[in-house]
DNA sequence: GAGCACTGC
């Protein structure tokens, strides 16, 4: 393995001093800003330092970089590999879901944070670590904040495990502090200077003013001065600002150069989203149309122009309903100057904000980190997993709201995952295994096992779920798209039309036609590829969770089930499903409601109404349904929606839904203040918690 | 009566 001194990076120069503070500090914070090269070189100076001290036999210990996306986590890796004139997969490498290119010589290896926390389940002191570098903290992902805090803690326990903390802004003293003052070193980044504009006034409709804004750049800056990157919030504002800018940059002179519109969302399929990526042909000006995606997880080269509307869609959790909302809010001013960046990649460029300077100021600071913005059972039911009895206390950098965590404890309280003392139970322990949210998992588990016997149909239903954009609508040919759909359709609702469409996928794939059946289908084919790798990976861990639960009910345990709903040896496919899928998301359970023509959640008595995708939304309503998750947008609306029986709800969720006229709570009690009606009654049940 | 920011295991 050699090494590359990249004498051209900011950070070169820097490295005597790094190595340092590494040799002599147990945790070191490093700011660098984008382009400085950090990520590639660290590691490689680090790795120097462990083969300059190794007298090693046997396998030698590895530096581990955390990356919050795939994408990153493997170019980064190739282009290290290749610097150090290695084969990827041998010294150095990466390992992301479904895709581990590492092997026993490997010293540096990239990874995402979801791995590593993953890891931690199976070494639990991360043995194999002498170095861990958490890269792009600053970013603040619900991973990278859980392994800030048990890596803490695991430092106690392994105090020669070393931690380098890596951010790119220049408040990293947040994370000197979380890490009992660790001292911190800057390296300058390269990027190139970016000319800041605010208007004069506020705007009352940022689409229109980004549309004016664009034609009027394109028409007062030079010819071919570089493209031009625009954020805005979602899809729809995305297509339909692509429409009016286009309609107007025709009615353009006819001497002014030609404007080429390109939109950039997650939804679009690959090849759609490559266009953004493509040179504009000759003579023409490329203006790309983006969702917060180019932020961070995507760099567009070109880009000298920067419109920032100020706005972005994001997602707050409201642990009190259990319910998100996705809300236009505006952008925080790191962000902010996030997306400002995005023009000075490559030269000079200019960021065009279309509010005042007065109301940036009124903008918060940073976007609150992810652990309080989400259901926290997942995380809960990790931590659980790993002894982590008191979660209150956890050392959390940004601690989660006490409502979060006891509502998150309430929902494996009533799954069954942990018990009345809050321990967690076989089932919990069968649940963590599962890269799944903790009623999926317990769904999933439940299906292998009687009476119930559906697992394979369960575990495509929970793949189906657990990967985005199945469906793919161009808005123009949305009639033709959902009419194809149509033949997919279950009466009983999504999660069994999600079932007919696998068992569609995979007939095609027999007759090797999978391609024309999916563009046929207005389906992403690239989406059904990766709920195969789901798929696999669910079927690959379920016999581990069901050795658990054997070993469970072999001890003496309740079953694993209750009974009273048995008898469904005769029951049909469709039948089992619905029945286990009740057996699991009984939280998630709603209730047509004929006077106000809407749903009730079960739990909290909100009004709901079922999503507009869905294949429910033009039936006749059921009385009962289940639903996957909840979303507020201009309404609260279920996705994911199926019809089940009201008596099963009663009856698998009877822990909860246990009043004496056995109609389900009227309110989510509030835990905190008010005795904890909900969280106590569990607790009555001692000796015969839920299954 | 009419809609889905972005990651990740």
């Amino acid at each position: 393995m050699r090494f590359q001194y990249a004498a051209d990076l900011p950070i070169t120069s820097a490295r005597a001093k790094i190595l340092d503070m590494v040799r002599r500090h147990p945790v070191v914070v490093l700011v660098g800003e984008t382009g400085s090269g950090k990520t590639t070189q660290v590691p490689q100076y680090l790795a120097q330092e462990l083969l300059g001290a190794a007298g090693s036999s046997g396998r030698p210990p590895v530096i581990g970089v955390t990356q919050p996306r795939r994408v990153a986590a493997i170019t980064v890796a190739k282009r290290v590999a290749q610097e150090c004139g290695v084969e990827l997969g041998q010294e150095v490498g990466y390992a992301v879901r479904f895709d581990d290119q590492t092997s026993t010589k490997t010293i540096i290896k990239y990874m995402t944070d979801g791995i590593l926390l993953r890891e931690i389940l199976t070494d639990t002191t991360l043995s194999k670590y002498a170095y861990i570098v958490l890269d792009e903290a600053h970013e603040r992902t619900l991973h990278g904040d859980v392994l800030f805090g048990l890596l803490k803690q695991l430092r106690q326990r392994r105090p020669t495990l070393k931690v380098i903390v890596m951010s790119a802004t220049l408040d990293a003293e947040s994370f000197s502090r979380f890490w009992d003052n660790a001292p911190m070193g800057y390296v300058a980044g390269r990027q190139f200077p970016v000319t800041v504009f605010y208007t004069v006034e506020p705007q009352l409709d940022y689409v229109d003013a980004a549309i004016t804004t664009v034609l009027q750049l394109h028409l007062q800056e030079g010819p071919l001065q570089g493209d031009m990157l625009v954020f805005l919030t979602g899809q729809e504002e995305i297509d339909d600002a692509k429409k009016i800018l286009e309609e107007r940059s025709r009615r353009l002179s006819a001497t002014a150069m030609k404007l080429k519109v390109v939109p950039l969302y997650a939804a679009l399929p690959p090849d759609k989203q490559m266009l953004a990526f493509a040179p504009a042909p000759p003579g023409c000006r490329k203006v790309i149309l983006s969702t917060n995606i180019a932020e961070t997880s995507v760099t567009i080269n070109g880009i000298r122009y920067v419109i920032d509307t100020g706005m972005v869609k994001a997602r707050e959790y409201n642990p009190n309903t259990g319910l998100d909302a996705l809300r236009a809010v505006p952008v925080s001013r790191a962000q902010a100057r996030q997306r400002a960046g995005r023009a000075g990649r490559e030269a000079a460029g200019k960021c065009f904000r279309l509010y005042t300077e007065d109301s940036f100021d009124t903008f918060a600071q940073h976007t609150t980190p992810e652990i309080q913005r989400v259901n926290l059972s997942s995380v809960v039911l990790h931590l659980k997993h790993l002894e982590v009895h008191d979660i209150l206390q956890f050392p959390f950098m940004d601690p989660p709201s006490k409502d979060a965590l006891v509502q998150s404890l309430e929902t494996l309280l009533a799954l069954g995952a942990v018990d009345a003392d809050l321990r967690i139970t076989p089932l919990g322990t069968a649940m963590a295994l599962f890269p799944l949210d903790p009623m999926h998992a317990k769904a999933l588990i439940n299906s292998f096992l009687p009476p119930f016997r559906c697992g394979r149909a369960m575990a495509v239903i929970i793949a189906m779920l657990s990967v985005e954009n199945v469906f793919f609508t161009p808005k123009s040919e949305q009639e033709t798209a959902d009419a194809k759909r149509r033949i997919f359709a279950s009466p009983y609702g999504d999660q069994l039309t999600l079932l007919n469409v696998y068992k569609a996928y995979q007939k095609a794939k027999k007759r090797r036609g999978q391609k024309e059946w999916a563009q046929e289908h207005y389906i992403n084919l690239r989406s059904m590829a990766s709920v195969d790798d789901v798929l696999g990976q669910l079927l690959e861990l379920e016999p581990a969770a069901r050795a658990i639960m054997q070993k469970d009910a072999g001890a003496g345990a309740a079953a694993a089930n209750p009974t009273a709903l048995a008898g469904v040896e005769l029951d049909s496919e469709d039948l089992q499903v619905r029945k286990c899928l009740t057996s699991a998301c009984f939280l998630n359970a709603a209730v047509w409601s004929p006077g106000d023509r809407c749903y009730r959640t079960a739990v909290g008595r909100n009004t709901v109404h079922v999503h507009p995708g869905s294949v429910l939304f033009q039936s006749q309503k059921p009385n009962c349904v289940i639903y996957n998750s909840v979303v507020h947008t201009t309404q609260r609306f279920m996705r994911f929606v199926l019809e089940v029986e009201e008596r099963w709800v009663l009856e698998y969720g009877r822990y909860v839904y246990r009043a004496p006229d056995s109609q389900p709570k009227k309110k989510r009690p509030a835990t905190t203040a008010e005795g904890s009606s909900f969280l106590g009654g569990v607790k009555r049940a001692r000796g015969e918690a839920p299954p």
